[in-house]
DNA sequence: AAAAGAATACCCACAATCCGGTATCGATTC
DNA sequence: GAATCGATACCGGATTGTGGGTATTCTTTT
């Protein structure tokens, strides 16, 4: 029988020999290795090769994602599947770039890796059901800026600016104080903000500046 | 035979299903469940029991730190072994004082977690090698005396709870769903919280919540 | 010259949060 | 046995933010 070769790739040993265990119990799979970091997959793969790679997206060294280009550029063949803890768009945009095919959250059942990995095998693509839902906001949101990376290229400085006070803590009335500005325009800037990064409320807002390194 | 029972709490269902069939070859354990929080975690203690938690740190919700310091005082027979990314000095310190006797990194190979499991059930501590390095050095040992005096710990359990919610984006409304609560008793845990910490609205909260690691 | 984008400012209805309270109930403490 | 604390629930008025608009001005691009 052809058993599907999978090489592993993450940096935590346990997580390695759980999934070890699991995709051998599936008859048509088999384990062919395992990497601690994206420079052991790249090379794993130029020795003894594999058919797909489950691919950890935050690994020291060299991480999932450019490890996933380098395999995707010289071994076209060979699929990827990222095992994902964020379900970012900046991640998952970046693994689809790379080259990965698959992109499955850790938060999800089992069957799901599973399924991702006879998918790309097969030359088919698999995403977690809510990394869908997200890709399907962000195909609307690319229409409005094509070519647009990430969501943050989409403000404006002035915006930038002001999405920096409001993750400070301050008020709208204190932006506008400080700025010089009415609490109006603070305000319009703001729902524009909140609409460009399809945010809601201002948790969301200062979550996402955090997040973006834009305050700590 | 008694087999250990064993009580698995991490957000990420893969990595459960992973531990779950490594844990049942071991012939003196069994999992008895699993928990995708904190909070479920203390819920299954509550009705069903078990002799040791296998506890991830960083869980939405409840988070492990919380759940442990939880569990360890209802159920002080009760073991737990944290399971964590970071062998930062802060989550391991914290994780200590909350009660855990264990604590292994997921990089760790898979035959510690095994140990640690049945060093606790034991009565006994098990730390990975890296962890234990850390906790010997002296100047770790002069921040776990001297400190303490810290406004987080004003809170309450209820209080602390309600917090990571609202500080992973939940209005007041979901929180208060999500919990089976009334908003107004979520509102009047806010406003005793907002008090506590003398903080002046969402942004102020939220920013509390990232600078003390309770979310990312 | 026309179009597009950015910054400014305003309006309104609605939702959410804040800040005073009060109050009940059970467990713990003194 | 009384007092305290924590969790629960509610009220009302004030403040703040959301989401739907519209509009003017200036600059840049086409």
């Amino acid at each position: 029988m052809n058993r599907v070769r999978v090489l592993l790739a993450d940096d935590h040993a346990i997580l390695r020999s759980g999934l070890r265990l699991l995709l051998e119990r599936e008859p048509d799979m088999a384990v062919a290795g395992e990497a601690t970091d994206g420079r052991e997959a790249v090379d794993w793969m130029a020795r003894e090769g594999a058919d797909v790679v489950v691919m950890d997206v935050g690994m020291p060294g060299l991480n999932g994602i450019e490890a996933t280009g380098q395999i995707v550029r010289r071994y076209p063949q060979a699929g990827v599947v990222m095992l994902s803890m964020h379900s970012d768009e900046t991640y998952v945009l970046r693994c689809l770039r790379a080259g990965a095919r698959g992109y499955v959250l850790k938060e999800s059942a089992e069957h799901e890796l599973i399924a991702a990995i006879r998918a790309v095998r097969a030359g088919k693509s698999f995403f977690s059901p809510k990394v869908t839902r997200l890709l399907q906001q962000e195909h609307v949101e690319r229409i409005r800026c094509a070519g647009g990376e990430d969501s943050y290229d989409l403000l404006t400085e002035r915006e930038r600016e002001i999405l920096q006070r409001i993750a400070e803590g301050s008020s709208n009335k204190e932006v506008a104080g400080r700025l010089c500005l009415s609490v109006h325009t603070v305000e319009t800037h703001r729902k524009n903000i909140l609409e460009k990064l399809n945010l809601h409320g201002p948790a969301d807002l200062i979550l996402y500046a955090v997040r973006k390194g834009i305050v700590v």
